[in-house]
DNA sequence: CGGTTTGATTTTTTCGAAAATCAGCCATAC
DNA sequence: GTATGGCTGATTTTCGAAAAAATCAAACCG
């Protein structure tokens, strides 16, 4: 499922590819980006390469330090704190646009992938969320929620948030065993949207990002370079809102 | 004031000097970017144009067309408004936070911002709207305002929204002669601030980008190619507000 | 001995030629 | 008359070598 170079450039493949392994840690945060490396790895050129880099540090994905190449972007539990103020900020809105504009078709949607997601876990038995495929369906189900906000500019951003979280929350996922009751969770959230409840769903979406921002601290926070700059505490940005 | 290739990659200095050309219009929204020219218009090589250009898509200012080269990013009233929507989101939180986090050194820099931008509008006379040297100076003094934001996220997104806009913006301002009274608005939003009337605030920097938006819509939008996708209108945002 | 300069090596950055792809056009067939 | 198939010229995309810059370490002073 991971290979289709079919009409597609060669360096946006290579962008697909660095991108799915910097999210998925095959690319651990904070590691040089070695041209030779990379080249043996992707196989592609220089050039090429340097074309997907440099939309992976527009993406925020990677960073280019003037004259000394590129990094994958470093993980800070600073960041981490940060990523999820951004993203319940931003989830909220989409999902109140949506639920406002959504029809029949963004419901029918919604259910479908609910129930992609649901079977594959279910299939996949204790360790669904160590799977890729997983991880795909579960990012198509929570687009899907919020498909009809309406504001293309939002979406977009909050795509790009959402994958930055993933990474993170891929970083713990080797650490726990169990994933919660998440599934429990995504299905009283469409519940609440598909009732059109938008006070409780965007309530819903916030615990649910936060709770799992904690528990990546809690298992994973271990990682993180501590050292990193923390401008701000996350009480700080809960008492904001 | 535009050249600074110190200590900067070319690609860099190119990415840099293509953003201003984009924003200003000097590249017109829908063109065609042929590397022939810009490899003329900027003296570098196809390797580095490809460089700049791709870091541009990921910004959102110019979109590229599989296999079929670069394009300047469209403008369309439906863009305008979403923007306009996010735009008002974005910025009515990070200016909360900022009164919020605020210290002395934040409000010395934006009476400092804004008596610099006031100086150049009075020196340069009743056509400041058309120097760049102003839009930079007008970019600064709205960054400090929100400077303080303590979100490193959510600033990184205000700033990229932020210029999107500056360049509807500017192909408004060729038309009009007298930029309003936005000179008075500065003033007024800057006092809010500073006297940490959060409500206020937020209701002026609203104001401040609705108007100008409606103003950029009233002078400049017979511009922009109606025959674009137009998934919903204003008033649908104004109404999920 | 501490600190700076120099030179060799590694790594990044830039370049323009070569390959791949697209767009327009004409001939041909049905 | 319309559609199909291949040409040709223009444009994009990819490549790896060459240039520029950084890194590391040994040699060199104060």
């Amino acid at each position: 499922m991971r290979d289709k170079p079919a009409g597609e450039t060669r360096a946006a493949d290579v962008l697909h590819r660095m991108r799915a392994d910097i999210i998925s840690c095959v690319l651990k945060p904070g590691a040089k980006l070695r041209f030779e490396g990379l080249r043996d790895m992707y196989a592609v050129s220089f050039s090429t390469l340097r074309e997907a880099l440099s939309r992976l540090v527009a993406e925020g994905l990677v960073v280019a330090e003037d004259q000394r190449g590129f990094v994958v972007a470093p993980v800070s539990i600073a960041d981490l704190n940060d990523l999820t103020y951004v993203r319940v900020l931003v989830e909220r809105e989409c999902l109140g646009l949506a639920i406002k504009h959504g029809n029949d078709g963004w419901e029918a949607d919604i259910i479908g992938s609910f129930h992609r997601m649901d079977r594959l876990q279910t299939r996949l038995g204790s360790n669904y969320y160590l799977s890729g495929e997983w991880g795909k369906l579960h990012g198509d189900f929570h687009f899907s929620l919020v498909a009809a906000c309406g504001s293309p500019n939002l979406l977009e951003i909050r795509q790009k948030l959402f994958e930055r979280a993933h990474r993170y929350r891929r970083m713990s996922s080797q650490f726990r065993p169990k994933w919660r009751a998440k599934d429990v969770e995504h299905k009283m959230i469409m519940d609440s949207v598909i009732a059109r409840d938008t006070a409780k769903a965007q309530e819903l979406i916030e615990r649910h990002i936060r709770e799992t921002t904690e528990n990546v601290i809690k298992h994973a926070g271990h990682l993180f370079d501590a050292a990193d700059e923390a401008p701000h505490t996350r009480s700080d940005h809960v008492a904001a809102e």
